[in-house]
DNA sequence: CTCCCGATAT
DNA sequence: ATATCAGGAG
């Protein structure tokens, strides 16, 4: 059994190891406002960000605003995001979404958890994932790469993608976490895949139960 | 726990 | 042909 200052000094060399393999690691989405951010982040959920980059980069031409969205026809919509999955819920959540945030947020794209859950189509990933690269306010984001990553190393035992936030939180220092979230979907992607992870070529397999448990 | 869905790896 | 990728809502 790992105590806690066992898992946070693991934590700490992993989360350095990880920035100097990844120095660049950010959000790989594309977006140039907030607004953009929140869509593409919507329009990512079970869909990877290459194949939402290849929808949003027409999508952001023809819908510029927030009332643009709002106004949209939903058939419409659909068939403009259609190649990210699950279109209907997402074009209806854009949609409601959109208007929600002309009738009680200005037309602005909240910069608080509370006001951002409140938004249809938005969890805590999409929250983070705004509140992190927009408002520079650190959260750790819980995507897949995350939760197969954080349990593989051994950082959490939690399957439930909150709770594995908050174990994060607690062993990662708050000015951490957005860049830690972002390795590690670097990592997840290029070396610790879901299918067949290259742990051979891995720089932190030696702090990792994955690895050392085959 | 179930439903929502297209794209790609195997 | 089928398994897997990749979040949120009810």
């Amino acid at each position: 059994m790992r105590d806690n200052d066992d898992l946070k000094s693991r934590a700490k060399k992993i989360s350095e190891i990880l920035s100097k393999v990844y120095p660049e690691a950010t959000c790989s989405l594309d977006y140039d406002k907030p607004l953009e951010l929140l869509i593409a982040t919507m329009l990512a959920a079970q869909c990877t960000d290459e194949r939402v980059n290849i929808v949003t980069w027409d999508l952001f031409k023809k819908y510029t605003s927030v009332y643009n969205y709002a106004s949209a026809n939903p058939e419409e919509l659909e068939e403009d995001i259609r190649p990210t999955g699950f279109y209907r819920n997402k074009a209806r959540n854009i949609i409601g979404c959109c208007k929600k945030l002309i009738k009680d947020f200005g037309g602005k794209v909240p910069d608080n958890m509370e006001d951002l859950l409140s938004l249809p189509g938005v969890g805590r990933k999409t929250a983070n994932v705004v509140l992190g690269n927009i408002y520079k306010i650190p959260g750790i984001i819980v995507d897949t790469h995350c939760k197969r990553l954080s349990n593989r190393i051994g950082l959490t035992k939690e399957e439930d993608p909150e709770k594995i936030e908050f174990d994060l939180m607690g062993i990662l220092p708050r000015e951490k976490w957005t860049a830690f979230s972002n390795s590690l979907v670097y990592h997840g992607r290029a070396i610790c895949n879901a299918r067949k992870p290259k742990c051979v070529q891995c720089h932190i397999a030696q702090y990792c139960d994955f690895f050392n448990n085959i």
